[in-house]
Formats: structure tokens, sequence, C-alpha cells
DNA sequence: CTGAAAGCGCTAACAC
DNA sequence: GTGTTAGCGCTTTCAG
């Protein structure tokens, strides 16, 4: 491992010039060269780990998300990604896999290892903050808002919900049941509340109470819980003749099962919170709310990026929403 | 920033014998528990940073892969990640998009970082490996096999394509293209000859040297270009009977295409050498040659954590088969 | 503009 | 078994 020393020794200047040249202070031209030409021939790159120590940071972010599998958090990454590595730092994907102990080791471990901020949709109401927080690191949440008062780049959830559901209505659906993630996720819940209250405005029958217990299912955000759910609601004694899923890959359980029992879309009114992730079905059958994945990372990298630039305003929350694409075919 | 320093002093010892805490080593039973009781009411976490620099190591490994929003790569860095944080070592994903310049600098980044190693799926034959070896660090190759003598997971492709082919041809099939990979890519280049050589054992016409010419289409490994390729294919004065994808999205792009043109499986026949990603498909239209992405991480994982351990037996490959799932329903 | 020197927090000899 | 001490490679005052 060659060293700024090396460097020094070869340019014929002291270690801390080399720094400087590294670190872009004030050196004359002559030495410049010197040193850019010794750092090539010995084939050197600053080491990280000094550095860090050294400053107290490091040109690394985290990027703590519930599910790495689930092509909406990739391509939200994507975004990330791109945005910060084009300004020189990298991302470290974290995969919680939805549970609060593994996304509490990974936030320590972003502070051990002095990273320079986090990114992160949290995998519950319970995730504590204060430890990463406390040590002064900016923290940005996407897709699902927090109890602290931190930037936040989120979905207008229930305009989505209503979205998909009003779509559903217009197509002639009357019997429109919902799916959706965990009720104690606050997204999964916005949804939800969207769904309901476009049922109650379009005063469908299926709006009373006792109705939308019946139609109403909370799984997981994937798609085995889904298609759990999608088979209960076949199987009930009145069933739905059309169903919002509350996520990408609900859409995918739902439709699923419902190919299997030979009722593919609109045969069922379909509409989805999010895009059916690589499709192979006939895109005009079902509606989908799209929801800005990338544009979210690439906006709650900017922020980060801002924050640990000393930027110190209040706390913003940028809302961003979907973009409805209505089924082409009507209701058969 | 509560150092070891300010740990020893509470417990009336020294730093030392924190440090020793920390890592195991023989400490008398009192003295581990007063730094224990001391750290935790301090709330004291060892900094990684001045660890990896006194042990130019860390606990953190470097995955790079071509295409982060390919279900494929996500699946094996699930097995990665699995096994790598069980043994308490962190992952970083890097995504090099396919470029050799991106995955340059962050095999760059993963030497400056004193990471412990790597586990690459190149991005093509002219990855340089070069810079990261004479570090003297491990790196395993997965998916895509390498000129270097390292260790490396990777799947039989010709095995796959003939399987893929062969069960068209077992299905009444006659005239059978393929949709590949770039020709650069020897796993692309791999299942290709599988195909072929399925082709020619069957004696079938389309097996000509002009045939193979007509039918056989080198694309990009994602969805647009596969899509782009099914055009042409449907566009042929003699269009193919049925097509064989070189990878899931290859697939994807396909079956879209044939969606689109009313041609659904089994009306052409369609296999796929990997998996259709959350698929809405009837799963019994479509052979898959399933390949063990999430089985490759964790192969990989493990050899990786063995070299770091020190291990030096020679570079061993291991070849993963993929399995079969016919498709149940036969030609119309 | 440039060099000398003092650490960042931790580990690993080396003594005792 | 435990403490002392010397760095790991870098940045950053502080002089000059």
């Amino acid at each position: 491992m060659t060293t700024i020393y090396d460097v020094a020794e070869r340019a014929g200047v002291s270690p801390a010039t080399v720094s400087r040249v590294f670190n872009g202070t004030s050196v004359s031209a002559e030495k410049v060269a010197a040193v850019r030409k010794a750092a090539a021939e010995l084939n050197f790159t600053p080491n990280r780990t000094a550095r860090s120590l050294r400053t107290q940071s490091s040109e690394v972010i985290a990027l703590v998300i519930p599910d790495i599998e689930n092509p909406y958090f990739t391509e939200m990454a994507r975004g990330v990604e791109d945005v910060a590595s084009e300004a020189g730092y990298s991302v470290v994907l974290c995969n919680s896999d939805s549970q609060t102990e593994k996304e509490a080791t990974y936030l320590q471990i972003a502070i051990a290892e002095h990273m320079s901020g986090v990114i992160i949709a949290t995998a519950s109401e319970a995730t504590s903050l204060d430890a990463i927080l406390s040590t002064g690191r900016p923290v940005v949440a996407v897709d699902r808002a927090t109890r602290y008062d931190i930037d936040g780049v989120v979905i207008a959830n229930r305009a989505a919900g209503v979205a998909a559901t009003e779509s559903l209505i217009e197509a002639g659906y009357r019997r429109i049941a919902y799916i959706g993630g965990p009720e104690d996720i606050d997204t999964a819940a916005d949804r939800a509340a969207g769904w309901r209250s476009a049922l109650a405005a379009a005063e469908l029958p299926a709006a009373s109470p006792a109705e939308l217990g019946a139609l109403q299912r909370f799984a997981t955000f994937r798609v085995d819980g889904a298609r759990a759910a999608m088979e209960e609601l076949l199987d009930l004694p009145e069933p739905p003749d059309a169903v919002v899923a509350g996520n990408n890959l609900i859409g995918v359980g739902a439709i699923q099962v419902l190919t299997e029992r030979g009722l593919t879309p609109p045969q069922i009114g379909v509409a989805v919170v999010g895009s059916l992730p690589f499709t192979t079905l006939s895109p005009t059958a079902v509606t989908m709310v799209r929801l800005p994945a990338r544009h979210m990372g690439v906006t709650a990298a900017r922020m980060l990026l801002e924050r640990i630039g000393g930027d110190a305003q209040p706390a913003r929350t940028v809302v961003l929403r979907g973009e409805v694409q209505h089924a082409r075919a009507v209701r058969a």
C-alpha cells in the first residue's frame, strides 16, 4: 500500500502538500504537477479509512430499505445511487427485511463507520432514529414518514388510493375490495383510507361499515400475503367484482390468483397503487397509479447531500403524487 | 463520540483492556463486567474506522453487480447478505450498470476502504481485477467466469440453453429462435451454444447455419432490447414458432411483445433461461429453467468468508445447474 | 505557499 | 492477565 509519504518523497515535497493536492487547497502549479506525476507512477490511491478517522466523516451514505427484492425499492435505490455517485459518494444498500432489529444494527454501523448520512424507508412506526440523530448526522425519510422532525419524501398515498378506486368506479365496478399492506404502516393505512373515501363519495352500497370490513384485507407488502388475501376475498359468499391492490407486489399476487381462477382482468377489475413490475400482462387491462420511485430516490439524495453540505434550514417534506394510468379495456 | 479511553477511565482499567474485551481475548471476569457496564452506561460503540485503519481490514464486503434492477441479481444479493450478516459482515451493494469504468471505481473504493473482499458479477470480459487482486484481497466471481485464477460460482449455462430448447422441441415446436444477451458476455454465448446444439441434435431444419443466423438475436439483458429483437423475429418472412429467452428480463420483453400481438404462449412456444419475475401469467404456459440465484449468492459468500479467514487452497469453481420447470400446456 | 508535528480511535507488541 | 506505548495514513493547525 503506497502512502502519502511515498508520494511526497518521490515528488520532493512534504506529505502535507500531497494532501493539499488531493483536497484542492492552493498549491503551486509545479508542485501540483510533480505530485500528480509521482502519484500516478506509484499508483497511489488515498486511504479513505485514514481520512475518515481524521475528518470524522466519509463519503458514504447508507440507504436502508425494507425489501431489497421489491423493484419499487431498487428503482428508488437507482435514483439515490445516481445522484450520490455523481457527487462522489458511494451508497451502502442495507436491507432491513422489515425488521426493526436489523434496521437498528445497520443504523449502528452507519454511526460506527462514520457515514455521512442515511436515507431510510423505515420498517415500521417503531423505528428509532434517536441514536443516529443524536450524532448530528442528517437523515432523510423516504416513502414512509417518521415521527421525527427530519426531511422526508413521501407519496400522496391517500390520493393514490382514491385515484385507483375511482378508476374502478368509473369503469362500472361496484363491489370493490382492497388488499393493503400491514395496518401499522402508515402508507398502507393512508391508501386504504383513500379507498374508503372514494367508495363513500360514490355512495356505493359497499361503503357501509359492515361491507367495508368484509372487503378489506391487510396482508404483507409481498406476493404471498396478497395471494392468500385474494383467495379469501373470492371465497366470500358475495365476492367483490374488483380489487384495489395496495402496492406493486400485492397487485402481482392478486392477479396471479385471479388468472389461476380464469378471472383475468377486466373480468374482475384491478387497480394497483404502484406499477406492475416486469408484467407480461396486456398493459391495457389494469389501472396503475404509478409511483415515482426513482424520482423519490433522486430527491431524497439531493436533500441529504444538501444537509451534509451544512444546510440548516427547517425540515422539509416533499410530497410526490402518483400518476394514474387508466385501464383502457372496460368491464366485460 | 465516546472512546475506548472514556470507557477505560470509567471502568478503572487501561484502554488495552477495553479493546481486549471487545475483541474476545482473555480478560478476568470482573474486568469484563466492569468494562461492559461502563460501555453500556456511556453508550459506547467501537469506532470501526479507527479499527480498520489499525488492522488494515474491515468487516465489509463489496458485492458488484451489473444491474441492481434485475431481480436475478437482487435475489443473489439476498443470499450474500444473509450469510454475510450472519458472520458479522455488512455488504456494500455496488451497481456497475454494466459499465467497466463504474466497476473500476467501485473496485478502487473497495481497496481504499479496506474492505475484506469482493464478490463480483463482471460487467464484461474486459473487467480488470488486477488492482484488487494485487492487494491480496480475496475476490469471488459469481454468475460470470473471469480470466483470473479465482474462486467462482457459475451456472451450467450451456446445459440450461439445451434444456430450454429441448423442452420446446418436445412440445412440438420446430422453428425455434433465440434471443440472448450481448455476444461478448460468456453466459450469453454459452446459452446460445446450448440452443444451437439442441437444435442440431434434433436434426431440425432450423439448425442449418443460414437459419441459425436468421433466428438468433443478441440483445441487452434487459426488457427493451428483448422487445426489439422479438419484433424483428416476428416480422421475418418466415417467423419462428417458438423462442428461447436468454435471461429473465428477455423473457419478459419477448412475452410482452407476443401478448401485444395476441400470440400468448403456448400459441408461440416460450422457454426462459431464468425465472419470470413477478409474473402474472399462468405459470403453466412457459418453460423456465430456474436459476438458483440465492443459492449462488450464499455459496459465493461462504467461499469469500473462507478466504478472508485465511483459507489458501487452490481456486475452486462451483457450477450450479438450473432446474427445468416444463410448461404444462402443450402447443395449441 | 509550504513544512513540521500533533493527533483521529484503535490494536498489538512488548514488558511486567 | 494487564498496562504502556507506538503507530495505521491522513488532515490540519501553526509557523515560517
